[in-house]
DNA sequence: GATAGTTCTTAGTATAATCTAACTCTGGCA
DNA sequence: TGCCAGAGTTAGATTATACTAAGAACTATC
Protein backbone atom coordinates (compact mmCIF):
# COMPACT_ATOMS: atom_id res chain seq x y z
CA UNK A 1 0.00 0.00 0.00
CA UNK A 2 2.75 2.39 0.80
CA UNK A 3 5.34 3.19 -1.21
CA UNK A 4 8.81 1.32 0.35
CA UNK A 5 10.34 4.67 0.14
CA UNK A 6 8.51 7.73 0.45
CA UNK A 7 10.90 10.39 0.14
CA UNK A 8 11.03 12.46 3.15
CA UNK A 9 8.91 15.44 2.18
CA UNK A 10 10.86 19.14 2.37
CA UNK A 11 8.91 21.60 4.82
CA UNK A 12 7.53 23.72 2.43
CA UNK A 13 5.58 20.94 0.98
CA UNK A 14 4.47 19.91 4.06
CA UNK A 15 2.77 23.56 5.20
CA UNK A 16 1.43 23.03 1.23
CA UNK A 17 0.18 19.79 2.05
CA UNK A 18 -1.68 21.43 5.05
CA UNK A 19 -2.85 24.39 3.82
CA UNK A 20 -4.54 22.96 1.25
CA UNK A 21 -5.93 20.15 3.36
CA UNK A 22 -7.57 23.40 5.30
CA UNK A 23 -9.06 25.13 2.13
CA UNK A 24 -10.25 21.51 0.51
CA UNK A 25 -12.03 19.98 3.42
CA UNK A 26 -15.24 21.13 3.18
CA UNK A 27 -15.52 19.04 -0.11
CA UNK A 28 -13.57 21.24 -2.62
CA UNK A 29 -11.07 22.22 -5.28
CA UNK A 30 -8.17 25.13 -2.98
CA UNK A 31 -7.67 28.01 -5.22
CA UNK A 32 -4.06 28.87 -6.14
CA UNK A 33 -4.57 32.26 -4.94
CA UNK A 34 -6.12 30.91 -1.55
CA UNK A 35 -2.77 29.03 -1.02
CA UNK A 36 -0.48 31.89 -1.88
CA UNK A 37 -2.63 33.88 0.65
CA UNK A 38 -2.03 31.28 3.67
CA UNK A 39 1.47 30.51 2.91
CA UNK A 40 2.45 34.08 2.25
CA UNK A 41 3.83 33.81 -1.30
CA UNK A 42 3.53 34.75 -4.61
CA UNK A 43 0.60 33.00 -7.03
CA UNK A 44 3.41 31.72 -9.11
CA UNK A 45 4.97 30.11 -6.67
CA UNK A 46 2.14 28.18 -6.08
CA UNK A 47 1.91 26.77 -9.15
CA UNK A 48 5.18 26.12 -9.51
CA UNK A 49 4.67 23.91 -6.47
CA UNK A 50 1.34 22.58 -7.70
CA UNK A 51 3.34 21.41 -10.25
CA UNK A 52 5.44 19.50 -8.58
CA UNK A 53 3.26 18.19 -5.79
CA UNK A 54 1.03 16.62 -8.62
CA UNK A 55 4.07 14.95 -10.49
CA UNK A 56 4.88 13.31 -6.75
CA UNK A 57 1.37 12.05 -6.42
CA UNK A 58 0.49 13.68 -3.15
CA UNK A 59 -2.37 16.80 -4.98
CA UNK A 60 -4.65 16.75 -8.06
CA UNK A 61 -4.64 19.52 -10.40
CA UNK A 62 -7.27 20.93 -12.31
CA UNK A 63 -5.42 23.63 -14.41
CA UNK A 64 -7.40 27.06 -13.48
CA UNK A 65 -9.77 25.32 -11.46
CA UNK A 66 -7.41 24.32 -8.24
CA UNK A 67 -6.13 21.31 -6.45
CA UNK A 68 -7.31 18.31 -4.09
CA UNK A 69 -4.77 16.08 -1.81
CA UNK A 70 -4.50 12.65 -3.33
CA UNK A 71 -5.01 9.78 -0.90
CA UNK A 72 -1.62 9.54 0.10
CA UNK A 73 -1.48 13.85 0.06
CA UNK A 74 -4.35 13.74 2.57
CA UNK A 75 -2.43 11.02 5.17
CA UNK A 76 0.62 13.54 4.67
CA UNK A 77 -1.46 16.60 5.82
CA UNK A 78 -3.40 14.56 8.58
CA UNK A 79 0.35 13.39 9.79
CA UNK A 80 1.58 17.03 9.95
CA UNK A 81 -1.91 17.89 11.80
CA UNK A 82 -1.28 15.64 14.37
CA UNK A 83 1.94 16.60 15.17
CA UNK A 84 1.12 20.44 15.43
CA UNK A 85 -2.20 19.58 17.84
CA UNK A 86 -0.36 17.19 19.86
CA UNK A 87 3.00 19.90 20.02
CA UNK A 88 0.51 22.91 20.69
CA UNK A 89 -1.27 20.11 23.56
CA UNK A 90 2.21 19.49 25.26
CA UNK A 91 3.25 23.15 24.69
CA UNK A 92 0.20 24.35 26.76
CA UNK A 93 0.56 21.53 29.37
CA UNK A 94 3.76 20.66 29.81
CA UNK A 95 5.57 24.07 29.53
CA UNK A 96 2.82 26.63 30.27
CA UNK A 97 2.29 27.84 27.02
CA UNK A 98 -0.94 29.93 26.93
CA UNK A 99 -3.52 29.56 24.40
CA UNK A 100 -1.49 32.21 22.34
CA UNK A 101 1.99 31.77 22.07
CA UNK A 102 1.43 28.42 21.35
CA UNK A 103 0.54 28.01 17.78
CA UNK A 104 3.46 29.44 16.33
CA UNK A 105 5.81 27.27 18.44
CA UNK A 106 4.23 24.38 17.22
CA UNK A 107 4.43 25.62 13.38
CA UNK A 108 8.35 25.79 13.62
CA UNK A 109 8.42 22.42 15.43
CA UNK A 110 6.13 20.29 13.65
CA UNK A 111 8.59 20.08 10.67
CA UNK A 112 11.46 19.15 12.95
CA UNK A 113 10.19 16.70 15.42
CA UNK A 114 10.04 12.73 14.85
CA UNK A 115 7.06 10.75 14.94
CA UNK A 116 9.24 8.76 17.96
CA UNK A 117 8.98 12.01 20.07
CA UNK A 118 5.39 12.80 18.91
CA UNK A 119 3.82 9.70 20.16
CA UNK A 120 6.45 10.14 23.28
CA UNK A 121 4.21 13.35 23.76
CA UNK A 122 0.80 11.97 23.21
CA UNK A 123 1.92 9.35 25.71
CA UNK A 124 3.06 11.99 28.38
CA UNK A 125 -0.37 13.37 27.93
CA UNK A 126 -2.53 10.36 27.89
CA UNK A 127 -3.12 10.23 23.87
CA UNK A 128 -5.41 13.27 24.00
CA UNK A 129 -8.23 13.77 21.56
CA UNK A 130 -8.25 17.29 21.50
CA UNK A 131 -5.99 20.28 21.34
CA UNK A 132 -6.22 23.18 23.45
CA UNK A 133 -8.57 24.75 21.19
CA UNK A 134 -10.78 22.01 20.73
CA UNK A 135 -9.72 20.65 17.64
CA UNK A 136 -9.86 17.21 16.98
CA UNK A 137 -5.87 15.17 16.96
CA UNK A 138 -5.66 12.77 14.15
CA UNK A 139 -4.57 9.39 15.22
CA UNK A 140 -1.39 8.35 14.48
CA UNK A 141 -2.82 6.05 12.18
CA UNK A 142 -4.65 8.89 9.99
CA UNK A 143 -7.96 9.04 11.23
CA UNK A 144 -9.64 11.95 12.10
CA UNK A 145 -13.08 12.93 13.75
CA UNK A 146 -15.34 14.39 11.80
CA UNK A 147 -18.71 16.05 14.15
CA UNK A 148 -20.62 18.69 12.42
CA UNK A 149 -20.46 22.03 14.22
CA UNK A 150 -22.73 24.85 14.17
CA UNK A 151 -20.71 28.59 14.51
CA UNK A 152 -22.38 30.45 16.92
CA UNK A 153 -23.16 32.92 14.28
CA UNK A 154 -25.82 30.83 12.24
CA UNK A 155 -27.32 28.71 16.01
CA UNK A 156 -31.06 29.93 16.26
CA UNK A 157 -32.08 31.62 19.33
CA UNK A 158 -32.55 29.40 21.90
CA UNK A 159 -30.56 26.89 20.90
CA UNK A 160 -28.71 25.03 24.00
CA UNK A 161 -25.20 24.85 23.11
CA UNK A 162 -21.91 23.39 23.79
CA UNK A 163 -18.34 25.17 22.78
CA UNK A 164 -16.70 22.32 20.85
CA UNK A 165 -13.53 24.66 19.25
CA UNK A 166 -12.22 27.66 18.73
CA UNK A 167 -11.16 28.33 15.37
CA UNK A 168 -8.63 31.47 15.50
CA UNK A 169 -5.04 31.09 15.57
CA UNK A 170 -4.91 34.64 16.66
CA UNK A 171 -3.57 35.33 19.98
CA UNK A 172 -5.07 38.70 20.61
CA UNK A 173 -8.59 36.98 19.69
CA UNK A 174 -7.91 34.27 21.91
CA UNK A 175 -6.65 35.81 24.75
CA UNK A 176 -10.48 37.57 24.29
CA UNK A 177 -12.00 34.61 24.03
CA UNK A 178 -10.12 33.38 27.29
CA UNK A 179 -11.05 36.33 29.08
CA UNK A 180 -14.75 35.68 28.33
CA UNK A 181 -14.85 32.67 29.83
CA UNK A 182 -15.27 30.88 26.11
CA UNK A 183 -13.13 28.23 26.36
CA UNK A 184 -14.19 24.52 24.86
CA UNK A 185 -16.34 22.70 26.97
CA UNK A 186 -18.70 25.06 28.28
CA UNK A 187 -22.59 25.09 27.82
CA UNK A 188 -24.55 28.29 26.91
CA UNK A 189 -27.72 29.00 25.55
CA UNK A 190 -28.07 31.64 22.60
CA UNK A 191 -30.80 34.21 24.01
CA UNK A 192 -30.55 36.81 21.52
CA UNK A 193 -29.31 38.05 18.11
CA UNK A 194 -29.36 41.43 16.73
CA UNK A 195 -30.40 41.47 12.55
CA UNK A 196 -28.53 42.76 10.01
CA UNK A 197 -25.31 40.79 11.02
CA UNK A 198 -25.56 41.82 14.51
CA UNK A 199 -24.25 40.71 17.42
CA UNK A 200 -25.08 37.65 19.36
CA UNK A 201 -25.88 37.24 23.42
CA UNK A 202 -25.36 33.72 25.05
CA UNK A 203 -25.97 32.76 28.63
CA UNK A 204 -22.97 30.56 29.79
CA UNK A 205 -23.91 28.11 33.10
CA UNK A 206 -23.27 30.52 35.15
CA UNK A 207 -25.63 33.01 34.10
CA UNK A 208 -23.05 35.50 32.61
CA UNK A 209 -24.54 36.90 30.19
CA UNK A 210 -22.11 37.64 26.77
CA UNK A 211 -22.52 39.84 23.68
CA UNK A 212 -20.31 38.03 20.62
CA UNK A 213 -20.04 40.37 17.44
CA UNK A 214 -20.68 38.62 13.97
CA UNK A 215 -16.91 37.71 13.34
CA UNK A 216 -15.92 36.08 16.26
CA UNK A 217 -19.38 34.15 16.75
CA UNK A 218 -18.05 32.60 13.59
CA UNK A 219 -15.15 31.23 14.96
CA UNK A 220 -16.94 29.62 18.18
CA UNK A 221 -17.79 26.23 16.60
CA UNK A 222 -20.52 24.76 18.56
CA UNK A 223 -22.64 21.21 19.01
CA UNK A 224 -25.88 20.98 19.63
CA UNK A 225 -25.87 20.49 24.03
CA UNK A 226 -26.55 16.91 25.11
CA UNK A 227 -28.89 16.87 28.47
CA UNK B 1 28.40 45.77 20.29
CA UNK B 2 25.43 43.86 18.55
CA UNK B 3 24.41 44.40 14.38
CA UNK B 4 21.04 45.52 15.02
CA UNK B 5 19.60 43.62 12.93
CA UNK B 6 21.34 39.85 13.05
CA UNK B 7 19.86 38.00 10.07
CA UNK B 8 18.39 34.80 10.87
CA UNK B 9 20.82 31.90 10.38
CA UNK B 10 19.98 29.14 7.81
CA UNK B 11 20.63 25.22 9.57
CA UNK B 12 23.32 24.90 7.33
CA UNK B 13 25.09 28.13 9.09
CA UNK B 14 23.86 26.71 12.39
CA UNK B 15 25.73 23.81 11.38
CA UNK B 16 28.86 24.67 10.07
CA UNK B 17 29.18 27.29 13.23
CA UNK B 18 28.89 23.95 15.22
CA UNK B 19 31.09 21.79 13.72
CA UNK B 20 33.83 24.55 13.45
CA UNK B 21 33.30 25.19 17.39
CA UNK B 22 34.30 21.86 17.84
CA UNK B 23 37.28 21.92 15.59
CA UNK B 24 38.46 24.47 16.60
CA UNK B 25 37.81 24.64 20.59
CA UNK B 26 41.53 23.18 21.15
CA UNK B 27 43.02 26.89 19.93
CA UNK B 28 43.68 25.74 16.73
CA UNK B 29 42.17 25.88 12.83
CA UNK B 30 39.19 23.96 11.81
CA UNK B 31 40.45 22.23 8.66
CA UNK B 32 38.29 21.80 5.61
CA UNK B 33 38.53 18.48 5.11
CA UNK B 34 37.50 17.79 8.68
CA UNK B 35 34.79 20.28 8.77
CA UNK B 36 33.36 18.19 5.34
CA UNK B 37 33.96 14.76 7.14
CA UNK B 38 32.01 16.17 10.38
CA UNK B 39 29.07 17.63 8.38
CA UNK B 40 29.49 14.40 5.51
CA UNK B 41 29.58 17.09 3.08
CA UNK B 42 32.07 17.00 0.08
CA UNK B 43 35.61 19.37 0.56
CA UNK B 44 34.07 22.01 -1.99
CA UNK B 45 31.00 22.78 -0.44
CA UNK B 46 32.89 23.47 2.59
CA UNK B 47 34.60 26.08 0.36
CA UNK B 48 31.73 27.78 -0.63
CA UNK B 49 30.45 28.02 2.73
CA UNK B 50 33.73 29.28 4.52
CA UNK B 51 33.68 32.41 1.60
CA UNK B 52 30.12 33.52 2.25
CA UNK B 53 30.84 32.65 6.37
CA UNK B 54 33.52 34.72 6.11
CA UNK B 55 32.29 37.65 4.06
CA UNK B 56 29.19 37.83 6.65
CA UNK B 57 32.04 38.02 9.96
CA UNK B 58 31.23 35.24 11.46
CA UNK B 59 34.49 33.34 10.90
CA UNK B 60 37.80 34.25 9.48
CA UNK B 61 39.68 32.16 6.91
CA UNK B 62 43.24 31.71 6.42
CA UNK B 63 43.07 29.82 2.57
CA UNK B 64 44.58 26.55 2.69
CA UNK B 65 45.12 26.69 6.51
CA UNK B 66 41.83 26.87 7.87
CA UNK B 67 38.95 28.99 9.89
CA UNK B 68 38.37 29.92 13.60
CA UNK B 69 35.62 32.13 14.34
CA UNK B 70 35.14 35.19 15.58
CA UNK B 71 33.35 36.88 18.65
CA UNK B 72 30.22 36.95 16.94
CA UNK B 73 30.52 32.97 15.23
CA UNK B 74 31.32 32.14 18.62
CA UNK B 75 28.53 33.76 20.32
CA UNK B 76 26.26 31.96 17.58
CA UNK B 77 27.92 28.51 18.09
CA UNK B 78 27.54 28.31 21.69
CA UNK B 79 24.05 29.38 21.34
CA UNK B 80 23.30 26.44 19.40
CA UNK B 81 25.28 24.36 21.87
CA UNK B 82 23.17 25.46 24.89
CA UNK B 83 20.06 24.84 22.54
CA UNK B 84 21.47 21.21 21.58
CA UNK B 85 22.14 20.20 25.46
CA UNK B 86 19.68 22.08 27.20
CA UNK B 87 17.05 19.59 24.32
CA UNK B 88 19.39 16.44 25.47
CA UNK B 89 18.78 16.99 28.99
CA UNK B 90 15.07 17.55 28.61
CA UNK B 91 13.85 14.94 26.34
CA UNK B 92 16.56 12.51 28.87
CA UNK B 93 14.83 13.96 32.04
CA UNK B 94 11.03 14.68 30.94
CA UNK B 95 10.62 12.38 28.01
CA UNK B 96 12.39 9.22 29.08
CA UNK B 97 14.87 9.14 26.12
CA UNK B 98 18.04 7.01 26.69
CA UNK B 99 21.87 8.33 26.94
CA UNK B 100 21.87 7.04 23.18
CA UNK B 101 19.12 7.93 21.18
CA UNK B 102 18.92 11.73 22.62
CA UNK B 103 21.26 13.15 20.07
CA UNK B 104 19.53 12.47 17.21
CA UNK B 105 16.56 13.92 18.27
CA UNK B 106 17.94 17.38 19.93
CA UNK B 107 19.98 17.89 16.41
CA UNK B 108 16.89 17.40 14.64
CA UNK B 109 14.79 19.96 17.10
CA UNK B 110 17.89 22.41 18.09
CA UNK B 111 17.24 24.61 14.61
CA UNK B 112 13.44 24.98 15.26
CA UNK B 113 12.86 25.73 18.87
CA UNK B 114 12.13 29.34 19.74
CA UNK B 115 14.45 30.79 22.75
CA UNK B 116 11.81 31.19 24.47
CA UNK B 117 10.94 27.15 24.52
CA UNK B 118 14.61 26.41 24.97
CA UNK B 119 14.31 28.90 28.17
CA UNK B 120 10.99 27.16 29.64
CA UNK B 121 12.74 23.50 29.21
CA UNK B 122 16.06 25.46 31.23
CA UNK B 123 13.41 26.70 33.89
CA UNK B 124 11.70 23.45 34.24
CA UNK B 125 14.61 21.67 34.67
CA UNK B 126 15.93 24.03 36.90
CA UNK B 127 18.63 25.55 34.93
CA UNK B 128 20.68 22.47 34.49
CA UNK B 129 24.70 23.28 33.69
CA UNK B 130 25.48 19.69 32.60
CA UNK B 131 23.78 17.34 30.04
CA UNK B 132 22.81 14.14 30.25
CA UNK B 133 26.55 13.10 29.27
CA UNK B 134 28.44 15.68 31.43
CA UNK B 135 29.06 18.39 28.93
CA UNK B 136 29.03 21.94 30.10
CA UNK B 137 25.95 23.96 28.68
CA UNK B 138 26.45 27.14 27.96
CA UNK B 139 24.62 30.07 29.80
CA UNK B 140 22.15 31.97 27.59
CA UNK B 141 24.43 34.73 27.89
CA UNK B 142 26.88 32.70 26.17
CA UNK B 143 29.68 31.75 28.77
CA UNK B 144 30.95 27.98 28.77
CA UNK B 145 32.38 26.63 31.97
CA UNK B 146 35.93 25.58 30.76
CA UNK B 147 37.62 22.52 32.94
CA UNK B 148 40.58 20.88 32.16
CA UNK B 149 40.31 17.33 32.05
CA UNK B 150 42.09 14.63 31.05
CA UNK B 151 41.30 11.56 29.26
CA UNK B 152 41.47 8.18 31.22
CA UNK B 153 43.75 6.67 28.61
CA UNK B 154 46.11 9.46 29.49
CA UNK B 155 45.88 9.40 32.94
CA UNK B 156 48.48 7.85 35.32
CA UNK B 157 48.36 4.73 36.83
CA UNK B 158 47.39 4.85 40.44
CA UNK B 159 45.65 8.47 39.73
CA UNK B 160 42.23 8.68 41.94
CA UNK B 161 39.63 10.70 38.96
CA UNK B 162 36.09 11.66 38.72
CA UNK B 163 34.70 10.48 35.51
CA UNK B 164 33.14 14.35 34.39
CA UNK B 165 31.64 13.64 30.51
CA UNK B 166 31.29 10.68 28.23
CA UNK B 167 33.00 12.10 24.46
CA UNK B 168 31.11 10.16 22.13
CA UNK B 169 27.27 10.34 20.46
CA UNK B 170 27.59 6.59 19.58
CA UNK B 171 23.97 5.29 20.52
CA UNK B 172 26.38 1.77 20.65
CA UNK B 173 29.21 2.84 22.79
CA UNK B 174 26.92 5.18 24.93
CA UNK B 175 24.78 2.07 26.04
CA UNK B 176 28.23 -0.19 26.38
CA UNK B 177 29.58 2.79 29.01
CA UNK B 178 26.12 2.50 30.60
CA UNK B 179 26.30 -1.01 30.85
CA UNK B 180 29.47 -0.80 33.02
CA UNK B 181 28.38 1.71 35.29
CA UNK B 182 30.97 4.25 33.45
CA UNK B 183 28.67 7.47 33.72
CA UNK B 184 29.54 11.08 34.71
CA UNK B 185 30.06 11.60 38.22
CA UNK B 186 31.22 8.84 39.52
CA UNK B 187 34.56 8.11 40.92
CA UNK B 188 37.39 5.74 40.16
CA UNK B 189 41.67 4.52 40.21
CA UNK B 190 43.49 3.80 37.48
CA UNK B 191 44.72 0.76 38.64
CA UNK B 192 46.95 -0.68 35.64
CA UNK B 193 47.50 0.05 31.93
CA UNK B 194 48.95 -2.24 29.26
CA UNK B 195 51.67 -0.76 27.22
CA UNK B 196 51.38 0.19 23.58
CA UNK B 197 48.26 1.65 23.26
CA UNK B 198 46.48 -0.91 25.46
CA UNK B 199 43.82 -0.87 27.79
CA UNK B 200 43.46 0.70 31.04
CA UNK B 201 41.57 -1.00 34.46
CA UNK B 202 39.97 0.97 36.85
CA UNK B 203 38.61 0.57 40.24
CA UNK B 204 34.90 2.08 40.75
CA UNK B 205 33.84 3.26 44.07
CA UNK B 206 31.51 -0.37 44.13
CA UNK B 207 35.11 -1.99 43.72
CA UNK B 208 34.17 -3.48 40.55
CA UNK B 209 36.60 -3.41 37.84
CA UNK B 210 36.67 -2.15 34.57
CA UNK B 211 39.15 -2.77 31.36
CA UNK B 212 38.83 -0.37 29.16
CA UNK B 213 40.19 -0.10 25.61
CA UNK B 214 42.23 2.59 24.28
CA UNK B 215 39.91 4.21 22.16
CA UNK B 216 36.48 4.20 24.82
CA UNK B 217 39.69 5.21 27.59
CA UNK B 218 39.73 8.30 25.09
CA UNK B 219 35.95 9.61 25.81
CA UNK B 220 35.92 9.56 29.09
CA UNK B 221 37.20 12.81 30.05
CA UNK B 222 38.07 12.92 33.91
CA UNK B 223 39.03 15.54 36.28
CA UNK B 224 41.84 14.55 40.01
CA UNK B 225 39.27 13.54 42.73
CA UNK B 226 38.91 15.89 45.34
CA UNK B 227 39.06 13.92 48.95
C1' DG C 1 65.66 21.92 -2.64
C1' DA C 2 62.84 19.22 -6.43
C1' DT C 3 58.92 16.32 -6.62
C1' DA C 4 54.98 13.39 -5.20
C1' DG C 5 51.00 13.27 -2.63
C1' DT C 6 47.61 15.23 -0.05
C1' DT C 7 44.65 18.98 0.81
C1' DC C 8 42.30 23.01 -0.69
C1' DT C 9 40.13 25.88 -3.95
C1' DT C 10 37.96 27.24 -8.38
C1' DA C 11 34.79 26.30 -12.10
C1' DG C 12 30.72 24.76 -13.67
C1' DT C 13 26.28 22.18 -12.90
C1' DA C 14 21.97 20.77 -10.32
C1' DT C 15 17.87 21.20 -7.27
C1' DA C 16 14.46 23.44 -4.28
C1' DA C 17 12.23 27.35 -3.47
C1' DT C 18 11.32 31.85 -4.26
C1' DC C 19 10.38 36.30 -6.96
C1' DT C 20 8.65 39.77 -10.92
C1' DA C 21 6.93 40.49 -15.44
C1' DA C 22 4.28 39.10 -18.99
C1' DC C 23 0.92 36.20 -21.04
C1' DT C 24 -3.49 33.24 -21.10
C1' DC C 25 -7.75 31.43 -19.34
C1' DT C 26 -12.56 31.83 -17.42
C1' DG C 27 -16.77 33.63 -16.34
C1' DG C 28 -19.88 37.50 -15.54
C1' DC C 29 -22.00 41.54 -17.57
C1' DA C 30 -23.24 45.16 -20.91
C1' DT D 1 -22.40 37.21 -27.40
C1' DG D 2 -18.33 39.33 -27.18
C1' DC D 3 -15.19 41.57 -24.09
C1' DC D 4 -12.63 42.45 -20.00
C1' DA D 5 -11.24 42.03 -15.08
C1' DG D 6 -9.41 38.94 -12.15
C1' DA D 7 -7.29 34.55 -11.43
C1' DG D 8 -3.94 31.35 -13.04
C1' DT D 9 0.12 30.10 -15.55
C1' DT D 10 4.58 30.34 -18.00
C1' DA D 11 9.14 32.45 -18.51
C1' DG D 12 13.24 33.84 -16.72
C1' DA D 13 16.12 35.42 -12.79
C1' DT D 14 17.82 34.82 -7.88
C1' DT D 15 19.54 32.60 -3.60
C1' DA D 16 21.17 28.79 -0.81
C1' DT D 17 23.23 24.63 -0.87
C1' DA D 18 25.07 20.83 -2.69
C1' DC D 19 27.80 18.02 -6.21
C1' DT D 20 31.89 16.45 -9.67
C1' DA D 21 35.95 17.44 -12.15
C1' DA D 22 39.98 19.77 -12.53
C1' DG D 23 43.63 22.86 -11.20
C1' DA D 24 46.66 25.16 -7.44
C1' DA D 25 49.21 25.19 -3.21
C1' DC D 26 51.22 23.46 0.68
C1' DT D 27 54.31 19.64 2.96
C1' DA D 28 56.96 15.79 3.61
C1' DT D 29 60.50 12.96 1.59
C1' DC D 30 64.40 11.76 -0.67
Amino acid sequence: MHALHEAPLTRSVEDYLKVIYHLSSQGGFAATSDIAAMLDVAPPSVSGMVKRLSETGLIEHVPYRGVQLTQQGRRAALRMIRRHRILETYLTQQLGYDWGGVHVEAERLEHAVSDGLIERMAGTLGDPRYDPHGAPIPTAAGDIEETELVSLAEAPVGAELELREVGTQDPARLSFFAEQGLVPGIRLRVTDRQPFNGPTTVRLESDEVRVVGRELAQALRCLAATK
